[in-house]
DNA sequence: GGCCGGCTTACATGTACCTGACGATTGCTG
DNA sequence: CAGCAATCGTCAGGTACATGTAAGCCGGCC
């Protein structure tokens, strides 16, 4: 069942790490700043609720949504009081686990509004913000209006003119105006300093194509 | 049922406005900062999910409950999807909604004492007290509102425009207004003089990110 | 070689932001 | 009520960064 959740959650674009136990748990939680965590209440270890106690008693503020066969009231009001953000009853659909999962994500902040990614990039529409990983990558205004241009048609070319119409006006300018290439080198270098993972390859007389590197 | 629904949750120890139709709604919700929003996707007046759908779109942040009788799981994802909180078929019981409502609200931040931190800083939101470590830090009431602001979205980038229109109003005031750059820049020389180890990050023509300096 | 498209660096201008200071207001205290 | 301190919002001067243009460079292709 968890791998066919993790299927289920990687191919809605969402990265996942599996615990099998929640001494695993631990130590994967230890390492990473994971968005959310999904805890199956079934796990052979331990009485889950208690474990998600103590966290919560220590500082744990990471989101967490139970996921367990006991669908008594009871058992909901007492995992909900008991610190986790959601609770759902097995058997359950992965579209409605992911759609709850997003929900806590956006009350969390960050995840608001959709987000366009590429290798190791994330950019979060509503708030303008692009990510590497967990950190947040500063760019300039145009660079950013660049970058989701591309990673709105990543793995596709970009036409030139597209770009120029996109970022200037769509007002056809005459003379050497290599604007677009200015800002195609100054984003190429900041994503590559930034160990992005993404690529900016050059399309001859047509445009540009951004795309994972590896 | 609406009214054994408030009557469940004041004998909890929760304030509750009820209001008949969607435009009833509106009027209270310009009027009160509420904690939290029910929704009753089965109003005689419009559809609740476009109204939802609308009102995130224009900024509403405050958490949405959608109770409906529609259960199927595409109902559930799409009142999700909307922008819902948590989707609660009935019938339900009130020990269980009562507690789902606990934990939007505690994920929210506040209301229940929960206390907000970064690095070695806490605000508790019951007292509106700054902590470093043990220590009590009294900042002004605009430098407090502005911390608890990014506290809130901790590691998230938070608007210009947001900050501008939570701590003075929503009114668009014109003229020379670098408010929000005088009171950051207050707030920094703060939490650096305390040495909380928090810090407040520029992210140009966008806004500002509370997080770690480590 | 000479042309063409793209790359790279450099530079002048504008814009966003920072920062110290000032008058106005508020709240507290003698 | 006068006096004082804290806070508020505004402004002016400075700084750092973003922007668009230009000029020199590189490599492919006839």
């Amino acid at each position: 069942m968890a791998e066919a959740l993790t299927a289920a959650l990687l191919q809605r674009g969402l990265t996942v790490d599996h615990a099998a136990s929640l001494d695993e748990a631990e130590a994967y939680m230890a390492a990473v700043d994971h968005a959310a965590i999904l805890l199956d209440l079934g796990l052979p270890d331990g009485d889950g609720l208690a474990w998600l106690r103590r966290r919560r008693a220590s500082g744990e503020t990471r989101p967490v949504l139970a996921l367990t066969a006991r669908g008594s009231v009871e058992a909901r009001v007492r995992g909900l009081h008991d610190g986790a953000d959601d609770y759902i009853v097995k058997p359950f659909d992965a579209d409605e686990l992911h759609a709850r999962l997003l929900a806590v994500l956006r009350r969390q902040g960050g995840y608001l509004g959709v987000s366009l990614t590429c290798a190791r990039l994330t950019f979060d529409v509503e708030t303008r913000t692009v990510r590497v990983g967990e950190t947040v990558l500063t760019l300039s205004t145009r660079e950013t209006e660049l970058l989701e241009l591309l990673l709105r048609r990543a793995g596709n070319v970009v036409p030139k003119r597209v770009v120029e119409d996109q970022l200037f006006g769509a007002g056809g300018d005459q003379g050497s105006k290599n604007a677009v290439e200015v800002y195609v080198h100054r984003l190429r270098k900041r994503l590559d300093e930034a160990g992005t993972g993404a690529r900016i390859d050059t399309v001859r007389g047509v445009g540009y194509l951004l795309r994972n590197a590896a």
